[in-house]
Order: structure tokens, then C-alpha cells, then sequence
DNA sequence: GCTAGCACTCTTAATGGTTGAGTGCCAAGG
DNA sequence: CCTTGGCACTCAACCATTAAGAGTGCTAGC
């Protein structure tokens, strides 16, 4: 059954206020702020049907009502007026992510925080994937005897390194020679097909720098793995701030599911797929510690190619109207920043 | 005035209990409890002594006692009966830190976690700083125009790599001449001299590589600060659990300044001196937020060499008899899986 | 110097009454 | 048929009171 206008009026002004004020809106109060000329009683009915339907539900008998996540699914899509990004926090972020030192580590970073900052909540970057990114350069140095560190630079400057055990000590010459080989052969190609030709001849040749190779192509395939990992987080503290949440139990699941992270990666690298903003709202998130908070992510792109998702985690009950266009704006400047580097 | 042999005894088994149990411990049950044939109107005695002396509080008038940390400092410091590490949590040590791979860093976090999983608290590594690494190996490398990779390497394997753009491009050749003169000039050399040294160099003479090498400077120095901050902490949630802190407000302050690593850092940095277990309970620290906790610490050698401090921290009312051997066969064990690497 | 006894204090939990907010439903009115 | 006022009902929150229990300090006697 569809809502006719003054339910979605009504509808909106409870959750409007529930935002605003975090406790259970009554009929006399909504009766009075939402403007319409309605008596309690009326809205009585209103906000019966609501609740049929699933949009609405009350704590205990005496108690107001208050958004179900249906409700606020409904609000975002259907009632939401999202107000532009005031021009003090876009200053702000420009501030903290423009004027950057090139170091993408940093300006992610620098994302991070402001993020968490501005929405005073937990705030998120998914790091980019480097899976899709070529090899620039490999490097092998003997530190000591039979130990070489085996370093490996990305067209993007990112740095990886790894010590590794050889059964007999090798000379600079030869070393020179093997990283020679490798970048001859392998630099400016793609990581994954570095790994992948690299995998199937090793198993053809019987070159005698074999071992550092193969050692080279495992932290290769560390470095791929490790960016199903790699994501930045700040403020999780913030969130033992909000009352919904003080339960300390629930609340102890979800830092410690943030701080594992790799359910987190999951529902964010799905969120990947668009490129608009992202809401997962309540139980939608399909991640049992995340059932009483929203995630709000938006994909960040570089040349059109979506590098990454940032985003926040906070309660169900946000000022979304500032939260959506504050995550959306970082994504743009970030996306920005980082093509200047 | 000195305590007698019964007072001690009393005091010690009150501690005990209190850290067995976490209540105030009365009269009737210390004297049950202590094993000497003794009235609770005689314990109540010696505890009334005890309190004047500073060892003991009571939370009200009628609730038993439970120590100060002056109580617990005396307690540790001439009651304490420790406990050998367990051959469990020995085993359990050494699968987790001794059979690693050579990487300092995989070593140092594993450390940091089995800190925290066996004792239920917060486990910190403080890691080695670097400022008396010799430099090992620098090199320049060109990712693209007017952009050089500067990357060094210490003498322990440790890689620090930053984006430096210069004015004008630079060849391959011109890069690989910088960075023979450093590694000529400054290779094998602490890194506090290299900084130290180019600084004046860079006064004295126009090099053309001037941009570079000054760069390169900043990149030590900051590789240098950064060893101010450069802690790992792991399972700070654990701290949410006790019930001690549960006072929301006094908790986000611990876990915020845990999170800084700042003012907690310096703590440590003076716990290095030593080369023994070291506690801070309570106030000891001189750190407020830190005030209703214990900080165990202890030093970690290669050597004979200090590299770094590790340990836990937890609420005052710990077993210390456990994780003073925990925290001290930890960092034994993190000594001697450096040393081989 | 130790102990028993006693009066006293203070916390904790349980109890019950009151208040106020809010609902659901019904019957009257437009 | 929708709206509205009225009314009975429910429930959480608050407050005061009570009772029980734990523990202390003190004193007097052994």
C-alpha cells in the first residue's frame, strides 16, 4: 500500500526530529512540529499504520516512536533534502587533503582523519589496490651473508621490501644480474601478470638465482593479499560516545569486528561497484556487528578508474543530510589529490 | 615505623585476594582467609595500622579495604612471590615468536599480540629506534618527470622511502652518480652522523644535487622523529572489559592517550635505562590518564644492547606474580628471535 | 597484646506509591 | 469517511522508605 504525502510528511518530521533530539518522538510533540494542522490523535493513526507497515516501531508501550532501519531506508531514498556541504568544512577538507605533501600514504591518511573529525564518528579509507598496478622497479641487496632484501617500487611509488634467506652467500654481481634479469623481463608490466609469468617459468627454467626469484614472487603475492587488508581507520573511539551504543557488549563486538577489519573489507569492496554514495543501514550491512550502526561509503576515482571507498561508521541515527554530501566531497578531493601525484 | 611479620603477612594475603576477587576484603574473611590464628577484631587492628601507613583505603565506612597503589608498590616490591612462566604459555611464546620469519617487523607485532592474548589486557612494543642504525644503502630512482624515489636502507633492513620532486628532471645517470657519492660518503655510517655530517656538508659546498641530497636529509631526519612515535599497541579493547574503569569518561581518556603514544612513549623511553622488569602502577607514571592503571615493562637486548622496551598495561589490581614473568620471558624471547635475524 | 561484644555506619536491594508521557480505542461531529 | 476529543490503560522514571548485611571502631575483660 502506498503512503499518501502527509504520512511521508509525518514520517519525515519524526525521523527529522529523532535525528535532531535521539529520543522517542510522541504524537502531541510530531503533532505540533510538523506543521501540518493535525490533532495528536490523528497523527495517533498516522503513525499506527507506520508501524504496520515496518517503517516505525516503539521502544516500550508508553514511549514515542522511533525509525526501524526500513524507516530510515525509506527517509534517504524517498524524504532525504541533503543540504550542500557548508563552505567551512569544504575549506576544511581542502585544507587537509589539497595541500598535500605527493605521499599517497599520507593523504589517505589525511582523509582518514578529517573524516573522523568533521562527522565525529569513525572514519574509513579502503587503501588502493595494487593489484592492478605495474612494477616499476625490483632491487636486491645483500644486507649480509646469505640475506638479500629483495625491494620492489610500483609505478605509484609504492615501496615493498623483504628479507630473504639464501642457502649461499651471492655477490653484488650477481644480484646486480638477477635484478637486472627481473626488471628487464618484468618492469612496467602489471603485478599480476608479473606473478603469473613469473610462476609458470620458474617452473620451465632452472635459473640458478631461483631462489631469489621465487622469494621475489612471493612477496609479490604478499603484497597482493595484503591489500585485501589494507584499510586506514580513525576514531573508533568516537563511537563510545553515542548513547545508542552504550551497551558495552555490542559495542566491544564492533570495535574489535572494525579492528579486524576483513568482514569490514568485504561490504566495502561491494560498495566498490558504483560510484555514487552508499548506504548500508542497520542489519542491511548484513554483518551482525554492524547491525546497529550505518556505514556510509563512496567510491573514490582517479582518471575514472575507481582506486578505493571512504566512508564513516556511525549509529543508525545520523544527520545524513550532512554525513552524505561530507562523504561524497572527501571522495571527490581525495580522488583529486591523488591524481596530482 | 616498620611493618612486623604479621602485618606483612596480612597485607600480602589482602592483596591477594583483592586481586583474586576484585572486592574489598573485610576483617572476618582476611583473618579466615590468612592462615594465622587470628580474630577479626585483631585483623581489624593491624588493617587500621596499615591504612594510617598509607597501604590500604577503604571505598566507605563498611566496606573492607582494598590497597593503594603505595600498597601495591610495597606489595611488589618485598611480598611478591612470583610464579615461573608457565610451560604452556612458554610453548605458547615461543610457537608465536620464536619460529618467525627473519622480518623484524612480523616479529615485534606477534610479540605485541601474544602480550596482549595471554594476559587480557593491552600489550605494547616500543620498537628499536634507529637512530644508531648505520646506513646501509641508498638509492635514487626515477619514477617519473621532476619525481625521485629516495630510498635507504639500515643496516637491519629496515626501509624508509620517500617521493622527492625536484626542479628540473634528472637523468638515470645523474641519479645513480647521487647516489654513489652518498653511499660513498655516508655508507656504513650512523644514521645520526649522515644527518649530522650532510647537514654541514650540504653548507660548505654547491653541489648540483643539492635538491636531492637535501631531501634525502629530510627523509633521515624524519625517519629519526618518527622513531619518537613508532609503538605497536594491541588490544586496547581488552581494557573496555574491566570493570575497574568502567566509568565511561575516565576510560576514553586511556584509550585516547594510549592511542597518541606520545607522553606514553617518553614514559617507556625512561623505563629503558634499566634492563629489568619495571612497574609503574597508579600515580607512579606521573600520567594522569594512566593513573588507575599498572604499566609492566621490560626491556628487550641484542646483544647486550638495548633496542627497545615491551610489555602490558593493564589495571592496578593485576596479577602481577604472572605477568611480571610473562612480560620479562616475552621480551627475552623477543630478544633472542632479533638476534637471529 | 589479643579477643569478644556492641553500637554504629553505610551500601545494596527490594518495595511501593506517584507522576507524566504516551498509546489505543471509541464515539461524536464535520 | 476522515478527524477529533475524551478516556482508560500501560509503562518508565523518580523518590522515599525499609530491611538486610557487611564491616568498622571502640571498649572492656582476659
Amino acid at each position: 500500500m502506498a503512503m499518501d504525502e502527509r504520512a511521508r510528511h509525518l514520517l519525515r518530521s519524526l525521523i527529522e526530529q529523532h535525528i535532531a533530539n535521539g529520543v522517542p518522538v510522541g504524537s502531541r510533540q510530531l503533532a505540533r512540529d510538523a506543521g501540518l494542522n493535525i490533532s495528536p490523535a490523528t497523527v495517533r493513526n498516522v503513525m499506527a499504520d507506520l508501524e504496520d507497515e515496518g517503517y516505525l516501531i516503539s521502544p516500550h508501550t508508553s514511549a514515542g516512536r522511533i525509525p526501524t532501519h526500513v524507516g530510515y531506508r525509506f527517509f534517504v531514498d524517498a524524504l532525504l533534502r541533503v543540504v550542500p556541504l557548508s563552505a567551512e568544512s569544504h575549506r576544511l577538507l581542502i585544507h587537509r587533503i589539497g595541500h598535500r605533501a605527493p605521499d599517497t600514504e599520507q593523504v589517505l591518511h589525511a582523509a582518514t582523519e578529517v573524516l573522523s573529525e568533521l562527522t565525529h564518528m569513525a572514519g574509513f579509507v579502503r587503501v588502493p589496490r595494487r593489484a592492478t598496478r605495474t612494477l616499476r622497479h625490483v632491487d636486491f641487496l645483500a644486507l649480509r651473508e646469505k640475506e638479500v632484501l629483495a625491494i620492489f617500487v610500483t609505478d605509484k611509488g609504492d615501496v615493498e621490501n623483504r628479507l630473504i634467506r639464501t642457502e649461499h652467500a651471492l655477490g653484488a654481481a650477481e644480484l646486480t644480474q638477477a635484478a637486472n634479469f627481473f626488471n628487464d623481463t618484468y618492469g612496467g608490466r602489471p603485478l599480476q601478470d608479473v606473478i603469473h609469468n613469473l610462476q609458470t617459468d620458474l617452473l620451465q627454467s632452472r635459473h640458478e638465482m631461483d631462489r631469489i626469484l621465487r622469494s621475489a614472487m612471493e612477496l609479490g603475492e604478499e603484497m597482493l593479499e595484503e591489500d585485501q587488508q589494507r584499510m586506514l581507520i580513525e576514531g573508533e573511539f568516537q563511537l563510545l560516545d553515542l548513547p545508542e551504543l552504550a551497551g558495552s557488549d555490542r559495542l566491544r563486538e564492533l570495535l574489535n569486528a572494525v579492528r579486524q577489519k576483513r568482514d569490514l573489507v568485504h561490504l566495502l569492496d561491494e560498495s566498490m561497484r558504483g560510484s555514487e554514495v552508499r548506504l548500508f543501514i542497520g542489519e542491511e550491512s548484513g554483518f551482525a556487528p554492524l547491525s546497529d550502526c550505518s556505514v556510509v561509503s563512496a567510491p573514490y576515482t582517479v582518471d575514472g578508474e575507481v582506486l578505493g571507498v571512504l566512508g564513516v561508521i556511525g549509529p543508525m541515527r545520523m544527520p545524513y543530510q550532512q554525513i552524505i554530501p561530507l562523504v561524497d566531497g572527501t571522495a571527490h578531493l581525495l580522488g583529486r589529490a591523488l591524481s596530482q601525484s
